[in-house]
DNA sequence: ACTTCACATAAGTGTCTGCTTATCTGTGGC
DNA sequence: GCCACAGATAAGCAGACACTTATGTGAAGT
């Protein structure tokens, strides 16, 4: 279980992951669409996709000769069940989460 | 923004720290009673509160002759305004945020 | 002033990371 | 079968990271 915290923290440790996992976080993308505009070569690309893809963050689908990425709601709910032992320090004025709490209840 | 979330990963892939961390989100402590039971030496453990203070998450205060640190919730907050952004990929079944939004509208 | 204790900083070192170029695998079209 | 293209893997390398030992700093007690 902490192995699994391990490998998501240090996933998005790196500054081309999280803008990776952000682009996916906007629809699904195969590995070419997501290199688009990102000044990184394709097996750079191939390795970050694995390092997240290790983590539980991103799920791979094959796709006739493309394969197409999505981030994986698993690796997002890891870590907002690690964040959650840690709510007794949430200050009450940060709503964000609040608007969140919101949106679920309906 | 983004180097600020840079140092908050970052400081939180190293499990050590996150060790740490999570002995402080049980109470503030110094540093050497931090690393009782931790296999730790005394510069290492010096270092890694000057990563986790660095990246916002963690507090000092000199208190005597002892430097007493705790939890940053300015830190944990800005974990929890990265995640907010991925609640769209929040399985609807993983209710320990849900219990987290009752417990602060009350 | 001197010692003691809590902690920070310096400097050095092995290991890990992220990048590169080169090559392999796999799928579809002809 | 062959070629073209998407992507993965291999190997090598520069820089970053976490640790170590040694030393510095700063506050309290005598």
């Amino acid at each position: 279980m902490a192995v699994v915290e391990d490998d998501i923290f240090r996933a998005l440790a790196d500054p081309t992951r999280r803008a990776i996992f952000e682009k996916l976080a906007g629809g699904s993308m195969n590995a070419s669409a997501l290199r688009e505009g990102m000044a990184i070569s394709q097996p750079a690309m191939s390795q970050h996709l694995a390092v997240l893809r290790g983590a539980g963050l991103v799920r791979e689908a094959r796709q006739d000769r493309f394969v197409n990425y999505d981030v994986d709601p698993a690796g997002v709910a890891l870590i907002a069940q690690w964040l959650a032992k840690y709510r007794a320090y949430w200050p009450a004025r940060i709503d964000a989460l609040k608007v969140v709490l919101k949106e679920m209840d309906q």
